[in-house]
DNA sequence: TTGTATGCGTTATCAT
DNA sequence: ATGATAACGCATACAA
């Protein structure tokens, strides 16, 4: 382990202060220009890098944005992710990244562990047992931005960027009784999550728009991943009567279904049409095509990183906290799984 | 911005030095319980919280592991990054996460950045064009331990965790010929990438040791996403004779194909058996389900991370360097989309 | 344009 | 079991 080389080891080789070196290294104009060139050669020869934790101490800032998300291992999630790390790493910050799991304890101590570590700002997509938003006060208190994305808490007006799950579900929902369906299945998740409950509503107006009486039960909630397709398609076998639509919050859970639903000898879209949600590859591949809504992950990610970046200059305590919520728009994306009728 | 509390404004309040202040929330034996207690209680009244850069610069450790992946928008990569976390997280880590986005150049960058942020640890996963990784050298130097994961560096020894993809594609490769199939072309990536290089070589001794000749022209280098797959089911169409087995170095990629295939009204698995790799959801939703190769993501992911952490302790300076490369077991999963006889 | 002096909040060292 | 003091490496207020 070779010695670290400081600013001091620089200006004493160089014979100028250390202040002059400082001053060189981070680009100050008030250099002389001769001067900052032979600073910084003799930095590069010397192999100093700066110590980032003494700068961080004297300055207060560190160069780091923390994200909290419920899983790593989500298609939806990762180009979130993707698209926040482009931005960030553009605009020269890091990325501290960890999941919650969906567990709303581990949400908290994750956050904890956030604000040890003086992030300069968080961007959190929220558990789905998460109940209140008290754990992220601290930040706040301090005045570190907090950003919610795709998952914000459903009660309070918190800041975020979303989609309008409630207008795609409305649209998704839609698309199913103009194709002729009278008795339409909901799949979705844990409702305390705004997603879920946003698209519940989407799907009920449609409903009632449309003159279909709301029933309880063609709503099932659900893990939406693939094992659980299977479980919901058994269930969706036994009932005495049929539905003949069936939108799943979720491609995957979807394709799930639909899996064990042809298996089952249910023609899609002939007997149950079947629309889906987020535009994943497998929307694509699989047979029939998956109808499904876009959602737009690495968009998602990139804007929500790009605010969060643009609020860290001002020092204006919780201004997002009075922001609007921005939303991207998301899209219907017709194909066959529920084509019944070819359009002209 | 309500000011900070340190360890001094604990001592003042208390009338003990901030020395077992600092002692006592760090736990240390040596430090009378009833004081200790006083002070945690303090501390959590008062709303401290530890600075981890004074912390840091006294202690020159940091408690952030670095990794550089190529995409986080990957299945297989997401995967293990959940792995990774789940451990890191439990061994009070933190991690900070980039993407080279499979560019050499960005990869460096991203290294530089690491190394000034000194994380205490780095895993790496190769970008497709890097050559040599020597960028990683100023890591070695400082006694700072690297490890490769899935990618790793195809000539030099380098330490890594990886599955033997070159028994791997043999066994896929060997399937097929037991399937029959007699002209088999394989679709792979960059053979910079030892993934891709080792494969390339089952392929071949598979071939060898059933003695079939093995052709250049059946090998086909490719992105390996969705829209490569297109291409090459056209080119295959295209074949003046077409070829009877199909292995393609990555499920999404042969989901896509198989598609293609169908499309043009090619029979799988009875005029083509296609074998994919990965074990990605998708290969259990497509028709004919994909025969694949199970590629343990998250528990690389969990070995990767465990080995690392457990090697930040020793100070021995490139103890990694001459650790033996950690090999995974992977499995041949076999589906219908390659299955022409039925195995009694 | 350059330098001096000081503080950021913690932990290591040595002492008691 | 506790305390006094000195680093850790940098950035800034102030001085020249």
């Amino acid at each position: 382990m070779n010695k670290e080389i400081t600013i001091y080891d620089i200006a004493k080789d160089l014979g100028v202060s250390p202040t002059t070196v400082s001053r060189a290294l981070n680009d100050h104009p008030a250099v002389n220009v001769k001067t900052k060139q032979k600073i910084f050669d003799a930095a590069k020869q010397m192999g100093y890098r700066s110590n980032v934790f003494a700068s961080n101490l004297r300055s207060k800032k560190t160069n780091n944005i923390g994200i909290i998300v419920p899983r790593l291992n989500s298609s939806f999630q990762s180009s979130v992710l993707a698209g926040m790390e482009k931005v960030a790493n553009d605009a020269g910050f890091n990325l501290i990244i960890s999941q919650s799991l969906e567990s709303s304890e581990k949400e908290k101590a994750n956050a904890r562990t956030m604000f040890n570590s003086r992030v300069d700002g968080l961007l959190v997509s929220l558990a789905s047992n998460t109940e209140n938003v008290e754990h992220f006060n601290a930040f706040l208190d301090k005045g570190t931005p907090v950003l919610f994305f795709d998952r914000v808490a459903s009660n309070s007006g918190c800041t975020g960027v979303v989609i309008d799950n409630t207008q795609a579900a409305y649209n998704a929902t839609k698309h199913l009784i103009e194709q002729g369906c009278k008795n339409i299945i909901h799949v979705l998740g844990n409702t305390k999550i705004n997603v879920y409950a946003d698209r519940l509503k989407g799907y009920k107006y449609a409903l009632m728009d449309h003159e279909i009486p709301f029933n309880s039960k063609n709503v099932i909630y659900s893990d939406l991943n693939e094992e659980a397709g299977e479980d919901i398609a058994n269930k969706i076998i036994n009932k005495k009567t049929l539905p003949d639509g069936l939108f799943v919050s979720n491609d995957a859970c979807a394709a799930s279904c639909i899996q064990t639903l042809k298996q089952a000898g249910i023609r899609i879209p002939e007997d149950i049409a079947v629309v889906g949600f987020n535009n994943d590859i497998i929307s694509r591949l699989i047979e029939p095509n998956l109808t499904t809504t876009h959602y737009p992950g690495y968009e998602m990610g990139e804007v929500a990183m790009k605010n969060l970046i643009n609020h860290l200059g001002d020092n204006s305590k919780g201004v997002l906290q009075n922001t609007n919520t921005i939303t991207l728009r998301s899209e219907l994306i017709v194909r066959s799984s529920s084509l019944r009728q070819k359009t002209t």
